[in-house]
DNA sequence: AATAAATGTTAGATTAATCTAACATTTTAA
DNA sequence: TTAAAATGTTAGATTAATCTAACATTTATT
């Protein structure tokens, strides 16, 4: 973990670079409110400890280990948020400002309370998606497959629990992230779904299964 | 306020200033993991800043000011760890490095809400007094005028109102802050209580006034 | 294509917080 | 009561993060 200063300009440059083109320098130093050879000085930094790469006159890439890092603040600011907004019960207008010193504090025993406290939720208060302990995003256009409507085809694109016994269930039922399956009957009575999978099997989830399973349409 | 590091001084001078003797260069130097030249320096700092008083070789005294800014820290720190252990049930043990990072949230909502969330609280998980907003401490061996045993002279150290009615309320009865009062008599059906007070003139205080009225033995 | 505008880099200074080495004062104790 | 030990200060260096001024490269525009 670097400093302060560095999980900011890795969590900026990291917001950045979902927006389309490259990252500049005159846009991050627009974004942290610093001159632009402040930012050529700290992307030095940053490119040597192999957060982004970087070479002269082109444009700012993020690593890897640098997403990663991102993934990681971004989590802690977001689970701040929901967590002022939801328990303190504080305006969703005024958390991000308190949400910006939350973020980095470092313990993982914190956030992951925080975490459960709210119920492992998916988004926060402005319904930007939360990254799991691994920095796994669930997409904003996902939802969870108990959503799904019959008869729609939907990709999986994240599972909401990480034990062994629950990824054994799936492979057993033939299903993996990426799959594609068909939604076939929903049974009102116990939230129970039929779904037809990539091999064009027949299976049935329980409620407990397809809460935890998230689809994009 | 100050730096991260200033208020991290301040709070420390004002842990060692409880302790008897003069707070000395080298003690802070020792708490703090700083060699001594460093603590000499932000020491003149902290004079400037009349956060402490300061002459080269006597001890290191605070101002008023520095209290204050202190026990803002103190109260931060303590709301924090009450918060972990009670709200995300955190070990006590464990608590403290969260509350470190946590006492420099710069924060009045967001610390009043914990206090609130807590029932304001008296004090953390360790039983040390947690001050009020306005850095009040009701001492350790306090109790709520409530909790004291018929027959027994005590003195008020604090109330938790501050509001005009409940302070107007008080003077009417002839009560202030470090008045030796007498317990005469406790009503169980309704809480009240009747006291004698320094102009040995008995009234009768009811259930919330007791509440709210802090004593010493 | 040449040049002006925009963008990015280098060099060197500044501030906060720290350090080491050398020196000063105060306290302890022989 | 003076020498040794402990404690405190000053001077000057270092590191992180910032700045301004000067220079370099890229992009846009005539």
């Amino acid at each position: 973990m670097g400093s302060l200063t560095e999980e900011n300009y890795i969590k900026t440059i990291y917001n950045l670079s979902l927006e389309p083109g490259e990252v500049s320098v005159s846009e991050l130093a627009k974004k942290l409110s610093v001159k632009l050879p402040t930012v050529t000085s700290m992307i030095k930094k940053l490119s040597v400890k192999k957060m982004v790469s970087y070479a002269p006159y082109q444009g700012i890439k993020m690593t890897e280990k640098g997403k990663k890092e991102a993934l990681s603040i971004i989590r802690k600011h977001r689970l701040a948020e929901l967590f002022l907004v939801k328990i303190l019960k504080l305006g969703w207008e005024e958390v991000h400002e308190i949400a910006e010193q939350l973020e980095h504090v470092n313990s993982d025993r914190f956030y992951n309370r925080i975490d459960e406290l709210l119920g492992f939720p998916k988004a926060d208060p402005h319904g930007e998606p939360i990254p799991d302990v691994n920095g796994k995003v669930v997409s904003q256009k996902s939802i969870p497959l108990s959503q799904a409507n019959v008869g729609s085809s939907v990709k999986i694109s994240a599972v909401t629990n990480d034990e062994k016994l629950f990824l054994d269930h799936l492979n057993s039922k033939g299903l993996q992230i990426g799959d594609q399956i068909t939604v076939k009957k929903k049974e009102e009575f116990d939230g129970s779904v039929s779904i037809i999978n990539k091999s064009r099997k027949e299976t049935m989830l329980s409620h407990q299964v397809v809460e935890k399973i998230w689809v994009e349409l």
